[in-house]
DNA sequence: GGTCTATGATTTACGACGCA
DNA sequence: ATGCGTCGTAAATCATAGAC
């Protein structure tokens, strides 16, 4: 498969399943203020410049890889907040 | 219109858990295909019709099922053995 | 009725892959 | 090669419906 790293093991069902990398960074969730303080951001504008990034990054004590990702999982979830939405409006 | 309105909000905050017969097919479906449990987009929406349910909460179904189960397989094995004679004998007719 | 636990949803973090 | 885009997902966590 694809996504990230295989389980070598005999005949265990979960086998061939997708697993996380042990690498990866433990989710951490964000205070409050952290997470306002990107959603105003975002507010301001969907995509982020370099400049932009680096200051936010500064200011929320994040990494701009942090606030990278954070832009683009925030415009997936408004992506499919659109989604629902236009969904329940036809039928 | 206000009316219906309360009455979306209500039901995006307030959950349901699913009827005994969609966590029926979603299981049937996730144990028949233990060694690959990843529907595509197009089985996604045939349960989703199934069961009544949209495609983000089957999909948000499988995550939490593939995972819950990978932490515990003992915990579920009474369950795994249950849809297994359930799908052998669906398959025998 | 108050405690818990199971369950559905949401939040971080990445791998795979696309395009400029 | 770099670098940021989407897409689908893992894993942890949140919220609370429901079982006890």
């Amino acid at each position: 498969h694809k996504d990230e790293k295989p389980e070598l093991d005999p005949n265990n069902p979960v086998a061939n399943w997708i697993h996380a990398r042990s690498t990866r960074k433990k989710r951490c969730p964000y205070t409050k203020y952290q997470t306002l303080e990107l959603e105003k951001e975002f507010l301001f504008n969907m995509y982020l410049t370099r400049d932009r990034r680096y200051e936010v990054a500064r200011v929320l004590n994040l990494t701009e890889r942090q606030v990278k990702i954070w832009f683009q999982n925030r415009r997936m979830k408004m992506k499919k907040m659109n989604k629902e939405k236009s969904d329940s409006k036809e039928q | 219109v206000m009316i219906l309105r309360s009455r979306f909000l209500d039901a995006r905050r307030k959950r349901r858990n699913f009827s005994k017969q969609a966590t029926e097919i979603l299981n049937e479906y996730f144990y028949s295909h233990l060694s690959n449990p990843y529907p595509s987009e197009e089985a996604k929406e045939e349960l989703a019709k199934k069961c009544s349910i949209t495609v983000s909460q089957v999909s948000n179904w499988f995550g939490n099922k593939r995972i819950r189960y990978k932490k515990n397989i003992g915990k579920f094995q009474e369950e795994a053995n249950l849809y297994a004679a359930k799908t052998a004998v669906n398959a025998a007719h």
